[in-house]
DNA sequence: TATTGTTATACTCTATAACTATA
DNA sequence: TATAGTTATAGAGTATAACAATA
């Protein structure tokens, strides 16, 4: 366990603003393609060739299994994702249709248009803060 | 207007997972101390001298001010928040009791605490960091 | 007449429990 | 017996519209 430092605690509660904004334009790009945060946020996990299944999707979007039944149903009435029969005949594998990922793209599209205040970094500090961030991330998960 | 550079559009990649790693901790929080996420989201917002009202709450939660009454409803029940009448007699200015302060700044506590990315950077980093986050902040709000 | 907050209402989201079909 | 997914259902959250009090 690291050591808590004074500066630790200043950037964490900058970034905790900084994520507010960022849950705000989640919502707002979210309701623009009349998909709740839980769709949005399903398609956002969802790949192409997918393999995730209901139980896994639950886990992620952190609710009940039971809700991700209906969530499913309204993508998939939309054409948006497929379930399809896992080699275990119990589970389902989600996958995007091209419908899905090309919505999905566009919420990606979005969400990862950088925020103002980045744009206005200098190159330079753009390019550190993402050295550091990448460092953070391959310390966070030393194995995956 | 800003130019969008590589490094730009990858750091926001990387924050946009920061971002649904810290909504899990928001979340779990919230739940934790019996609250809703909004009644948390609530709290949050809210100064111990207030000055805020229940439409600019209903702003900030982004959700129709009829919600808010309920919201507020139930935070008053527990002792945590206080109505108390504006200059115009329509308003209602919210505050924080003194129940409601302790409990807010057990979440803020929480929520503040650096994630284990963020420990597990150098100080040199840490420093670095905090810096260009201060920057971007200071380039976003230029006046306020 | 416009605005702040509340109420009434219907719709959606969510969790719990019971059910099915596989294993 | 245990597990993946669904269904039924009740409770909480949400938006819309109508309302009271104030401006």
């Amino acid at each position: 366990m690291a050591k808590v430092t004074k500066e630790a605690r200043e950037a964490a509660a900058l970034l905790v603003e900084l994520l507010l904004a960022q849950k705000r334009r989640f919502q707002l790009n979210a309701r623009e393609q009349a998909l709740s945060p839980q769709q949005a946020a399903t398609l956002w996990n969802l790949e192409p060739g997918g393999t995730l299944t209901m139980n896994a999707l639950a886990e992620i979007l952190m609710c009940d299994a039971s809700n991700v039944t209906g969530i499913v149903d309204k993508l998939e009435a939309r054409g948006l994702v497929r379930r399809s029969q896992g080699e275990d005949r119990r589970v389902k594998v989600l996958s995007l249709t091209a419908d899905g990922e090309s919505l999905r793209e566009a919420l990606r599209g979005r969400l990862l248009e950088p925020p103002e205040w980045l744009l206005g970094l200098s190159r330079e500090d753009q390019r550190t803060l993402l050295e550091i961030l990448r460092r953070g991330r391959a310390a966070e998960e030393p194995s995956a």
